[in-house]
DNA sequence: TGACCGCATGGCAACGTTTCCAGAGTATAT
DNA sequence: ATATACTCTGGAAACGTTGCCATGCGGTCA
């Protein structure tokens, strides 16, 4: 007894010149004099405990400068009060903003967010990303990713812990909660936009179409070209990038019949589109229109300013963090679509009025 | 024997109606006919146990599909794989790529990221985004900061885990590794790349000086402006935003002697310059010379395509990381920097010869 | 032949917390 | 005065893993 004292003490010392432990619960209790359980209560259970005793829990607490231990906390109650994170894709050029939505609802909400990367297109991995948090033990999942998620294939492996997806329609899996922007309203609101100014030639450049946001806006600006009763309306396919979007501008240029506007998938093709312009001598938005799509920052101070559609991103993460939570507690899923608005600046105006 | 598998059998099947319980490591061992400990050994100590018992367990695990609870590994072994990351400033706008140097280097060594933000300025506050991490059991910290951490007040809450920061010179705590972007370098490039051009009046325009960032970059412009004989170089303050170059663009062209040359605290700066010195009709580089920061994605497609310094942000992020799991191996801290380079292109020239 | 050693494996305790149940003390009802 | 209810507190078990020590086994050495 006396031997075994001595020798933990003789090992606490020696740890404490490395590493000065953390103290514990019970070390608290001790402090206190009170019951570890009781210390426990304060913690978790505020109006349990008789004041004055929660009041000398609270001065040990303080003394000794103890922080609840997590990982005990999830092991022994399942809650970790963390949710993961999966981000896939790197063409997502407005991810600080979306997770900075995620951050701070989690954080608001008192939850930590574990994040793990998805980099290859394999709807496999992203399952192994998902299995990997879970181990962690976080209580659910929000995978940011800008190309189609395989539904399916995620709700066979971890159906034990609410899923959201942001970004990714098309998902047929009731389980699973969504949050889009409304990609598809936002592409109508700009090519209604150019519609109203008198354009009737309007020429549409997409991302890559293995995006799932290139593919939604494609449709709406398809679908709101044939409301107006244009049929022939013609798309190229870039890729986000804005060489693309020079590279489709100068293409654009030397073909037969000039469209009056342009229509990028996102301002970064807008600024290629524009340079191409600048250096052809096309005056924008006199001889071309030009919409964006995302009001990336400084867009205001292209040359021309860009009309845009603005995209409320934090709004996007948050939504879908918001979206988990409520899942957590036993909500059920649901499909949600935040609406993006039209920011009207100097690179669109009338078609100028043609002799032909 | 028959009745305790059939009672398991029930048992799991009322569970899967809720929650299927995953299987634990006694359930490998009774699956597997070995004990528990045998178990842990082949995940761990690989060529411990005799091949033909190790076939069996692992045979075992993936029939019950046995994936390991990182949490109780994490209490017992203190080890938890997981690094954490505190994210300050909304003014970083290269957020992502960092993120990903982070993701992906601590992928590639097994381990995790865990995240706090760290929305306010109060060096409080920081600390205890730290502490947080640290009750999380993270074994490490990495700091993105665009602001001067207050090293001393870490170093003494946690010294338990190593810490490393980016971004953020000027810290006198020698047990905290940090890495930055030589950012004096890169202002001295920009700087000389427009002396060697000719340019004698050339100005600055400087992010928010709270900002480590921009205190660096104007240091390092006044050096080399200094060193070239250049002593009543001016600057002016902004704040990293496009508005702010756009704005102090028109106050520079309003005053009675023009520069020739503006070399701004980052690209989105000098996006407003550009927008400014198109509104006015100065020619780019004829009658005035622009030179940005950051390399942004699109700067090559700016009207004129920007001259700026390219910074390899993925690096810093990656470097971090790897000096942090360094630490945690023993290696001490360390201060690293990583160089940025010259991306001459179109908005730089030499400056036309006035009759003055 | 007996002592000893290395190898493969297993039992038990422990990490720090929460949860279940019980107990002590006081106030209220019978 | 005893039973009942209620409030506050504490003891012990448990979460799933790892680390320490012990055990059985076959072989080698004196």
């Amino acid at each position: 007894m006396v031997v075994g004292d001595r020798n933990r003490e003789r090992m606490e010392r020696v740890a404490n010149v490395n590493k000065p432990k953390a103290p514990s619960m019970v070390d608290v209790a001790r402090e206190a004099g009170v019951g570890l359980v009781t210390v426990s209560r304060v913690l978790n259970e505020p109006g349990v405990v008789r004041p004055e005793t929660q009041q000398r829990v609270n001065d040990a607490i303080a003394r000794l400068g103890y922080r609840r231990n997590d990982v005990a906390r999830a092991l022994k109650s399942g809650r970790s009060t963390t949710i993961g994170v999966v981000i896939a894709g790197s063409e997502l050029f407005e991810l600080p903003r979306i997770l900075r939505g995620v951050e701070s609802a989690a954080q608001e909400a008192g939850y930590w967010v574990n994040m793990a990367s998805w980099q290859e297109g394999s709807s496999e991995q992203l399952v192994n990303a998902v299995e990997r948090l879970a181990n962690q033990a976080v209580e659910g999942v929000a995978i940011i990713a800008d190309r189609p998620v395989a539904a399916a294939a995620l709700e066979q492996m971890v159906s034990r812990i609410p899923i959201t997806v942001v970004m990714s329609g098309e998902l047929g899996n009731p389980s699973i909660g969504s949050v889009e922007l409304d990609q598809e309203l936002g592409a109508r609101l700009a090519t209604e936009h150019l519609l109203e100014l008198g354009h009737r030639r309007i020429v549409h450049f997409t991302g890559r179409l293995s995006a799932y946001d290139a593919r939604a806006r494609l449709a709406g600006w398809q679908k709101t070209m044939r409301a107006a009763g244009i049929e022939d309306a013609r798309h190229a396919e870039g890729d986000f990038l804005a060489a693309s979007g020079f590279r489709l501008a100068q293409e654009i240029l030397d073909a037969d019949q000039r469209p009056t506007a342009i229509f990028t998938g996102n301002d970064q093709m807008a600024m290629g589109v524009l340079s191409a312009l600048a250096q052809r001598g096309v005056a924008v938005p006199g001889e071309m229109s030009v919409v964006g799509f995302d009001d990336i920052a400084g867009s205001e101070y292209l040359v021309p300013s860009l009309t845009t559609i603005r995209q409320d991103f934090v709004a996007l993460g948050r939504t879908s963090v918001e979206m988990l939570l409520g899942m957590l507690g036993g909500a059920s899923a649901e499909h949600r679509y935040i609406a993006p608005t039209l920011i009207a600046r100097a690179s669109s105006g009338p078609p100028r009025v043609t002799s032909a």
